[in-house]
DNA sequence: TGTTTGACTGGGA
DNA sequence: CTCCCAGCCAAAC
């Protein structure tokens, strides 16, 4: 490996959590995107649970709409990482996105693309 | 220092 | 639909 190719490694690396942020905070209100999703657009396709360990830590960042990342098939796979148990679910429903039995309804329509909404830089 | 555990995912049986 | 697996890698133990 080049000295490039592991420098920029480690600045991807350093970066991670922060890039994430940066990326959930551009999902619009009303919209949700999957864990998946942003790992992919930050390159990093198969880390999507990395991606979860960011969104533990988003408490930290202020910001951070962590309650509009879903899995890949629009469960509300972090709901009990919330303050209370029904938080993730209220805060949608507020901002309209219908869930039931802990799934995004119509997630399909909802479901907002990194990859495709936003500029690669 | 080694092992286990996940806010995950795509592929396969 | 269910179940399993490999790949992923930071924390926690």
């Amino acid at each position: 490996m080049t000295d490039q190719a592991s420098r920029k490694l480690y600045e991807r690396h350093k970066d991670f959590f922060e890039s994430v942020y940066m990326v959930v905070r551009e999902i619009p209100e009303g919209r949700v995107t999957s864990y998946g999703a942003i790992a992919s657009y930050l390159g990093a396709k198969r880390s999507a649970r990395m991606v979860g360990w960011a969104m533990n830590a988003s408490y930290k960042s202020p910001g951070v709409p962590a309650h509009r990342v879903v899995n890949r098939e629009g469960l509300l796979s972090g709901k009990h990482h919330f303050a209370d148990a029904d938080q993730m679910e209220n805060l949608l429903k507020r901002e309209g996105v219908e869930v039931r039995n802990d799934r995004v309804v119509d997630f399909k329509l909802k479901f907002w693309d990194p990859s495709r909404e936003l500029e690669v830089y």
